[in-house]
DNA sequence: AACAACCTCAACCGCATCAGA
DNA sequence: GTCTGATGCGGTTGAGGTTGT
């Protein structure tokens, strides 16, 4: 359930300090019952704030910035595939979290996607670049919101968006590499 | 230089599901 | 079978930084 509100320290940004003890309290009894690591840390934080900065922060392995080339492609293909299951996307990116997939998407990706199919619908209208910004943004989020409704347990889309998803020519060496490596890590994505 | 608009990302929230008593 | 606490997930928020006017 949600932090209690009172005396919790929340929305606040996490201290070295705190990340220290959390690291100290975790390393001891595990990532795990993480309301009793709050409690043993001594931090004024919830179980669900520790257990959130250790999946995206703390945990060891985790790599941080600079999402490459073959990461995007990789993203843009299971997001066709899987529609907003971050941490099954996630779940393919080793060091990547969930959290940080879903901020690259909403700030990045779904942006550039946007911005290829105004592209290609050869729209001549034209509106100053302030306009255009704001109105790529309410897209995306109305494209989040459609995705949302429709994905569901909708297979049909799945089988549809499968093509695409192996639709690799035209890719160069290097990504068709990361590609036979991601479907070697897991035979049991497909069905 | 000052202000507004916009962008990014860490963190929180609410709900769903799981697991054990 | 049911209740309850723990955990996991996706959506949303807001602070701080950047860019534009």
């Amino acid at each position: 359930m949600a932090c209690v509100k009172k005396e919790l320290n929340r929305g606040g940004a996490w201290t070295a300090e705190e990340d220290k003890k959390l690291a100290e309290v975790i390393e001891i009894h595990g990532p795990k019952r993480w309301k009793t690591i709050a409690a043993k840390a001594g931090l004024n934080r919830c179980g669900k704030s520790c257990r959130l900065r250790w999946l995206n922060y703390l945990r060891p392995n985790i790599k941080r910035g600079n999402i490459s080339d073959q990461e995007e492609d990789l993203i843009l293909r299971l997001h066709k595939l899987l529609g907003n299951r971050w941490s099954l996307i996630a779940g393919r990116l080793p060091g990547r979290t969930d959290n940080e997939i879903k901020n690259y998407w909403n700030s990045h990706l779904s942006k550039k996607i946007n911005q290829r199919e105004e592209q290609s619908e050869g729209s001549t209208r034209e509106f100053s670049s302030k306009t255009k910004k704001r109105r790529i943004s309410e897209k995306a989020k109305e494209e989040v919101k459609e995705e949302n409704t429709s994905h569901g347990d909708d297979d049909s889309k799945i089988k549809f968006d499968l093509d695409d998803f192996f639709d690799f020519s035209g890719e160069n060496p290097s990504t068709l590499e990361w590609v036979r490596k991601f479907l070697e890590l897991d035979e049991g994505l497909l069905p």
